[in-house]
DNA sequence: CTCAGAATCATACTTAAGTATGAAGAAAAA
DNA sequence: TTTTTCTTCATACTTAAGTATGATTCTGAG
């Protein structure tokens, strides 16, 4: 019962207008029966009542669809493959800061006094420093304790 | 001119369809003058014909709209840094086959010992062979020799 | 405060790397 | 065929790297 009102609500509503609309047009019909000369403007103003109850019917019929266009745009990001610092081996290793300095200069191909001027220190010093970290990375030579560092990631 | 019509259309065949239904109106008025018993009818009849072009206009007027959503997605590229040999780098320098190769061996750490057993040579062969490298490398040291061949991508 | 580890430095010594000079043979280019 | 380049090897020497041993100072954790 209910849902027939709701599914026909429209209908209904739009009979309902057409009703008293007609009983309108009667009583005005009537009154200008009496003024003859309104004639046309009488008719006219029927036209443009029932053209804006035809609008707003369309209107209310037709509910204007939201079309969504979905577009996906694909967006590619460079992402380099840069050296990332493994700094969980070189606490395996138990390199210390300064021997991983040293071990840094030393790849950049510095020789043992070099390295002792770049760090303010003397030579025995970097020899202490070298001879351990080849303990440490079990190589016997710097040339080995270098490309070692380079695979563990340790240096870049 | 011509964009004042495309953009005007809709009024303008409006308006067109209005003169041409007032002038079947006062058509339809005069012959309704001669037979008076049909007010009813001929009222009834303007207020369906304006009701359905109401709801034609209206069908006209309301289109649907369309909305566009752009959704980026990220792809994500690693960018690998593969060893490309350079040869013509190679050329450059004017680094012989056998100097290219104890460059090679002297870099994966190898003494020079190792290196002349490697090659089946002498090790006044290798240190002949590594003088000349490291001229035309323009370095001091091996450990120079293995980082600057690295850079010019004549080794991996 | 004590102790362990890191950093620094030294001495004495050995080994490896690197330089200078020269020679011979093989292969490629002119 | 001659010349140039590459490859190999040697001798003599210097320099740098690497080893062994020991000592001192500083810093941080317990």
């Amino acid at each position: 019962m209910v849902s027939f009102f709701l599914r026909n609500k429209l209908v209904i509503v739009y009979g309902l207008s057409m009703a008293i609309l007609l009983f309108l047009l009667k009583w005005l019909e009537l009154r200008f029966m009496i003024i003859n000369h309104s004639m046309e403007i009488y008719i006219g103003a029927i036209a443009v009542i029932f053209m804006g109850i035809g609008i707003w019917v369309a209107l209310k019929l037709a509910r204007p669809k939201k079309e969504t266009v979905v577009i996906e745009k694909e967006v590619f990001v460079t992402q380099s493959a840069e050296f990332v610092f493994d700094e969980k081996e070189l606490n395996r290793l138990a390199i210390s800061k300064r021997e991983l300095e040293v071990l840094q200069l030393m790849s950049k191909g510095l020789s043992n006094q070099e390295i002792a001027e770049a760090l303010f220190v003397s030579l025995n010093t970097i020899k202490t420093h070298s001879s351990n970290l080849f303990i440490k990375l079990d190589v016997k030579r710097r040339t080995q304790a270098v490309e070692k560092a380079k695979q563990l990631k340790i240096i870049a």
